[in-house]
Order: C-alpha cells, then structure tokens, then sequence
DNA sequence: CTAGTGCACTGGTCTGACCAGTAGGCTACG
DNA sequence: CGTAGCCTACTGGTCAGACCAGTGCACTAG
C-alpha cells in the first residue's frame, strides 16, 4: 500500500482567521449578540494585516455569521442563525440553474406536503387555532375585496403554512419553505394581484386550507398532504406553462 | 398616504462591484470557465482601490461563484454552479440550530421518497438499468465482506439514491439531498462500518433497495415512496437515540 | 527543435494613511 | 443640578504603494 501524500493545499491566512473565527461561533463560545474585537485589535490577536482580517470579516458577513457596522466603537456582531446565506445560494442556484416555476413549485408542494403530514400528527392545540386564525384573516381580507389587499391575503396564507411548518417540527423544512416560497413569490411577483378570477381563486384557496385544517385536526396527515397538494397545484397552475403542469400533476396521484 | 420613504442603506463600494460581477454571472454573460479581469484591471474599470476589488471578490468566492489562484495570469475563474455554498449555509445551520440528526434523516426520508414517487412517473429505461447495476455493486460489496469494503457498500448505495434523484427530475430535491446526505454521513461517520451485524444490516438494505427497484419498475409511486422511507429508517435507526425515533415512524404512516 | 532561462505578470499580504461616522465623556449653559 | 451640545478617541471603509512567491510565456542558447 503506497503511502498516500496530500498534496498540500495553499490555506491562505485569511482563511485561517475566518476558519478560527467560524469555530467559535459554531461552538458557541461567540453567541449571537456578542462583539469581535476591532479589525485593528483582530489583527495583532491573529499576528496578520489588517486587509486579512478585513477579507476574513468580508467572508464571514457573506455566510450571514457577522455584521460590522462603520463607526461602531464595538467591533463586528455575531448575528444570530439566519437562513439569509442559504436564501442567497438558493437564489443563485434558481438563476443559473434556470429552474422552473414548476421545479419550485414542485419542491415546495413535496416540502409542505410532508410538513403537514407530520403536522397532523404532532400539533398542538394552540398551533391548530393559528391554523385557524390565518384562515380566518385569510376570509377577512378577501372580504375587505380592494385590490391591495391582496397583500393581506397572501401574508394570512404564508402565515398559515408558517404554523403547520413549525407544527412539523422540523427545523429544515422550515427554513427550505421559507427560501424557496420567498424565491417563488419573486418569480411572479404581481402576478397573482391581477389574475382574472382573483375572487374565485381566493375562494377555492379558503375552501382548500379548510379542507386541509379538518384532516390535521382529524389527524388524517395522508388526506391533509393530499388536499395540500391539490391546492397549491391549484394556486399556482395558473401561472404554469401547460408543458411543465404534467411534472406537477405527478404529485397529485 | 404618506410617501414612503426608503432609508438609504449605506452601500459600501464592494458591494456595488459584488453586485455588478454577480449580475454578469447570473446573467449568463460569464459562463463557467470565463475569466475575470486581474484585480489591478479590475481595479481601473470600477474605479476603485484593489482592497476593495478583494473584498468583492471574496465575497463572489465564498458564494462559489468565482476562484482564484495565485500566480494565474488570467484573472480569476468564473466557475459552475457548484452546491458547496449551500452546503457550508447548512452545515452551520445544522451546528449553529443544533440539528439532530433524526431531523436530518427526517428531511431526507421526505426529499428521497418524493424523489421516487417521481421517478416511478418519470424514470427513463436507462436510468431503471442504473438503479439495477448500483444494487447489483451494493451486492458485490457485500460479497467481498472486507472491512474496508463498506465505503464501496455505502458508495453503491449512494449512487442507487442519486439515480433515483436524477430521475425525479427535480434539480432542487438534487441538490438538497446531496447536501444533507454528505452532513448526515459527516455526523455518524465511522459508526456504520463497526454496526455489530454489519452484514445482515447490508443484506437487509439491498433487499430493500430490491423492492424499491420493482415499485419503480411498476411504477407504483405511492410504494415505492414507502419502502424507501421504511428502509432509510431501518438504516439510520440504529444511530439514533430512543426518543428521536417516533418523529420518523410519523412518516411511515 | 528543444531545454532552459528570464521577465512580466499574477494574487496574497503588509503597512500606513485618510475619511466619515459613532459613542461616550466632558463642558458649558440653563 | 440637569441637560444640550461639543470633542475626542475610537470605529470601519477605502485607497495607495510596496513586497513576495508563484505562474505562464516568450525568448534564447544549446
């Protein structure tokens, strides 16, 4: 067996700082809310320049792990976990990638599917009456019938997955949801506003989260993640081109 | 209505050069492969200090966009989309939010039988072959028995899943697998090749990939998706601690 | 024609400087 | 005594210039 040599990979300085820094952060020692020393104090700590440290810091911003503040006498911020970095990468990936609506649309219908049948059999009675609430809020705003406030409907939509989301208690379904509903409602932005039959869409979409609330609160999760399905194949068929409706429809058993 | 003003974010140079850089990739005007300016151009054409041209360009590199090497008398590289980024975002995610690891195979059961509901639908002959021919190498390792041959186990192992993914067609359930899968094998590295009854463990996986394989062939999605979800339970299982466990019968139904 | 040597360039790093901004202490005024 | 306002000592953002080790290429000597 021949001795296996690694080559040695140049590990620049600035990466050993980030590396150093990302540790402690990741470990805890740095909670969210703590303060890096100053850039001109990191770099006779880490015995480098100060454009290494800066570079390093740049990095660490780019992950969403630090914030620095121009004129802040503390140094950078630790900032809490936040799934920013991954929205970025997901939105990078959607760009260069040329992924489809229905690719997206497809992700989440797998994600919230999955969500709510857990859901159904893990909520709480306090995440089942938000469940309820976002429909109701959801009812109100389609009364309220303006045009803008089609906003209201959609934040009382998204707060409903929110809930069941969270009721799945999985901390990954929830972030990737976020992301990729956040991507999604980029792509067709405006759009939903001025669909013709904005009423009777509206309509069907109440009658569809109910549907779906009573399988949760039967915890009937396999009807549940069907009738969710459904929806938001529903929902958002509409903006689809016909060619990319069948991949969908494959979900609807 | 009161105008509503926008607070004027504070944008540093680099930021503005991150951005322009970032448009050109996205864009399509810089494929992979494609080459940017040396800094010091780089440097002239925005007007700025090479500090600041650096800062930009670790930014583009810790997103994947671009790398570069020392002594290279192009610039740096525009490269392929590459998942790593999203994979660092989810590992720290993953330490930061203290995933467990239940919650890790629990967002891989979901994504993995998704995928093969799909590929039930879609899979193309050839791709029914690849899943036949990475069972068929699973089996051989198994065969071959050596301690060391687990990695070739795990690696047909892994190619049956990403074949399966592929045929999803879903670029999105791809990527995310991939990255999970690679942070769950970090997270329970070594365990598996010292399981007390390795080769019954293997045996048993193989049997279920076995009948994976004949759902797909069927194309009986619905089974096919349960089988999967049975099997990766019984694999992971064992690493998990008794209280982690029922999250993942949720979804054995 | 090839092997070898420079050279011109690259990115990585450091130093030192300046600016605009912030926070907190100090002072002067009410 | 309280407070409004200034002052100073910092901060991060940016630039300029320098040096180094490494690369690729053209040129040259064999």
């Amino acid at each position: 067996m021949g001795a296996r040599f690694e080559p040695v990979r140049a590990v620049r300085a600035y990466e050993r700082v980030v590396e150093q820094v990302e540790e402690a952060i990741e470990s805890g020692a740095l909670g969210p809310g703590a303060r890096l020393p100053s850039e001109r104090e990191l770099m006779v700590q880490f015995s480098v320049g100060r454009s290494t440290v800066r570079e390093a810091l740049r990095v660490l911003q780019a992950r969403g792990l630090v914030r620095s503040r121009p004129g802040d006498p503390n140094g950078a911020e630790v900032l809490p976990f936040s799934p920013a970095a991954l929205h970025k990468s997901m939105t990078t990936l959607a760009r260069v990638a040329e992924l489809s609506l229905a690719e997206l649309v497809q992700f989440r219908m797998v994600l919230d599917s999955s969500a709510v049948l857990l859901a159904a059999r893990l909520r709480t009675d306090e995440q089942l009456a938000a469940m309820e609430a976002a429909i109701a809020d959801m009812r109100a705003a389609m009364r309220a019938a303006t045009a803008s406030d089609h906003d209201a409907f959609s934040a009382a939509d998204v707060a409903f997955h929110d809930v069941v989301v969270a009721a799945s208690g999985n901390t990954l379904i929830q972030v990737c949801t976020d992301v990729v509903r956040s991507v999604v409602l980029g792509l067709i932005a405006g759009k939903i506003a001025d669909a013709p039959d904005r009423e009777s869409l509206m309509r069907r979409s109440i009658r569809h989260h109910e549907e779906v609330l009573a399988a949760v609160r039967a915890g009937d999760g396999a009807s549940a993640a069907r009738l969710l399905r459904r929806s938001m194949y529903d929902y958002y068929a509409v903006h689809l081109p016909d060619a990319e409706r069948p991949a969908l429809r494959a979900l609807l058993e």
